[in-house]
DNA sequence: ATTGGTGCAAATCCTTTGCAATAGC
DNA sequence: GCTATTGCAAAGGATTTGCACCAAT
């Protein structure tokens, strides 16, 4: 099922699966390359509807259960903005502005630089292995609407 | 119903509300003062059934809706960690760290440093208005009892 | 007197659970 | 063959909606 394109990509899962004791499932390396493929964050949802096209059966909590497991292994990030969780495989540092009017996602490029805290998290006996950044308030089109009404 | 002790710290939402033309009402007096007396986040659910004590009809909606309407006034923070939302009334500056094993969430003491990411967004057409930093990982007890079973 | 807020009930949305069947090791 | 993973159906929890009534301005 692996295309010679993809099986570059797919040999991290796959070799992070096998190390964790994991097994190699198709429904997991279709759903990790979905979320690849599109360059942005994206919910189960969406990713559910996508992956029906190449594996028709696929089953709602697979969908959960193994994105959860791409965000365990370090893979995918998880994006808590308000509304469903949103996953992110993209791999560039960057962090996401949530539009309070529309509810919109966008990327924002960038590091973090957290180190201050993490340190005071660590200090304060908590074992911190990332941070995720949500930036709130208004995109371009949602702004201008609330110029025009006020 | 205000007491003097609260008067004081009323005064801001009674102002806030009226310059924004809302009304002020005992719902938001309440809920207001329920989130600053705990000094931590908490559901909405805790503070509806705190709130009930001293407003026995107080119904789910109005809850949200008071959350809602306060986050927008800046009065309170919305933390979203994977759970229900949280509100936090805390005004010192703090982040949030949050377990991956319980999902507990704790508070981490210090400033965050994001203007440089802020600023990125304002120049792709985004007007930041705040910024929520969430730490992800292990808590004391949950890193303890990994490395028991392992 | 107006109309924004509230309470109630019910709906909706997202995510997880329980269990039998399947497929990876 | 053993057991993790899957699919299915259904439950669960959080939040929102619609509408009638109430109360702040």
């Amino acid at each position: 099922m692996a295309t010679a394109m993809n099986t570059i990509r797919d040999q991290d899962l796959v070799e992070l699966l096998r190390a964790r004791g994991h097994r190699v499932t198709s429904q997991r390396l279709v759903i990790l390359r979905e979320l690849r493929r599109r360059a942005t964050h994206c919910t189960a949802e969406e990713i559910h509807a996508a992956v029906r096209e190449s594996l028709p059966g696929t089953a709602t909590p697979t969908v959960y259960a193994t994105l959860d497991l791409l965000v365990d292994l370090g893979l995918v990030r998880r994006i808590d903005a308000g509304g469903p969780a949103l996953y992110d495989a993209r791999v560039e540092p960057h962090q996401h502005a949530v539009c309070r009017g529309c509810g919109g996602v966008y990327d924002v490029d960038g590091r973090l630089h957290a180190e201050p805290l993490l340190r005071a998290a660590r200090e304060a006996g908590f074992n911190p292995d990332g941070a995720e950044l949500i930036i709130s308030g208004l995109c371009e089109r949602c702004a201008g609407q609330t110029r025009e009404s006020a």
